[in-house]
DNA sequence: CCATGTGAACAAATTCACAGCA
DNA sequence: TGCTGTGAATTTGTTCACATGG
């Protein structure tokens, strides 16, 4: 099976509202409610949650809590999988502690950055450390993925760096299109991007 | 004319690289060349970039210069466009910084935050003011773009009181999918749910 | 009866193939 | 000749319509 990108992020956003409806007390919820709350269209959503098999019940929508279990084992969630940043500029520094208080599925296990003056200094309960001993922090804590957060300048060499030192996946915050190791998963986040978009779709209102 | 997002954030990469093309003193650039360097494929750059206007040269390619202007123009990127950010959490002090070197498109005006604790505090050049000032401060400054870089649960009530405060479009950081007012334009930026797609690749690559 | 699951119809995005021009 | 610009073909994604089953 092969599900793309598109529908992935949606059952991200799927399980994220299931939680809430879960703690909420909520028991059973119809592909219409949720097509509601999202702006989608109930056949849409219906299709996205059958790719991976038949959760719903007929003539009644789907079980909250079974639901929940069979998208999170689906998605890879239930495994725990360690992550390190690197660049702890302000936005990698407010990144790892985001991202670190650790849930069951995702853990920060070492930030890193280049600059000797930053090295030794603490980051929420780590200690940022030397981007040199990078291939030795992947192989000690079995790293698997790896958030890039330097400067547009050192991304590429430290995209590189990483994939090298055997990480498995990267998400990007540098404004710059990598080259990419093919076969290897990455995406990336850019904020100006999003603004320029935002920016066209005023210009194109205006008429 | 009616440019969809996808094209949309590619030219805004485009326009990135002529960028980084025009200081290293590049003249001249094909399709193909830019295909390359994005793993994209020529002919679908050169009809994003002929949604704008026919900007090459048959035989020879594009010229540098005159591609930036234009794609630079047809973006509404040589306007400036005064944001403010809503949220001085650390991913918002961040974001504040990073983006407050106010180039000749982005302008951050004005922080702000509804904890009376972080208001007076500087963050960068900035003072942060209260969010009971948003209507003022939105018309003071003319603001068009809203930053919504608060918790999960703050963030529809916020993203309402940008709206009715006469915010025209916004970029959205808080986890949670925003009931949004018809017409008018925004983007989420969803960290958690671009890791949740790197994990299912991984799941997937092991077959 | 009602909501799921799904093949068929439709729409959007991308690639192909090539005409047209420097 | 070489690369752009673009209609046609193809692939991908979404919606429609309905058969199926609790």
């Amino acid at each position: 099976m092969d599900v793309s990108s598109l529908t992935l992020n949606r059952l991200s956003l799927y399980l994220r509202c299931l939680r809430t409806l879960q703690e909420e007390g909520t028991e059973r919820i119809s592909s219409q409610q949720l097509a509601e709350r999202f702006d989608l269209s109930a056949p849409l959503i219906r299709k996205d949650l059958a790719q991976f098999g038949e959760f719903g019940i007929r003539g009644i929508g789907y079980e909250v809590d079974h639901l929940i279990d069979r998208l999170h084992s689906a998605l890879g969630l239930d495994q725990q999988h360690p992550l390190l940043v690197v660049g702890m500029g302000r936005l990698g520094t407010a990144l790892a502690r985001y991202l670190g208080f650790n849930d069951a599925t995702f853990r920060v296990v070492a930030v890193l950055d280049n600059d000797a003056e930053k090295v030794g200094k603490e980051v929420g309960d780590l200690t940022i450390r030397h981007t040199d001993e990078l291939e030795e922090i992947v192989r000690e804590y079995g790293v698997e993925l790896g958030v890039l957060t330097v400067p547009a300048e050192a991304a590429q060499p430290m995209y590189d760096a990483l994939v090298d030192a055997g990480v498995q996946a990267v998400l990007n915050f540098a404004p710059v299109s990598l080259q990419l190791r093919p076969g290897l998963p990455s995406k990336s986040v850019d904020f100006r991007i999003h603004l320029e978009e935002l920016v066209y779709f005023l210009l194109a209102k205006e008429d």
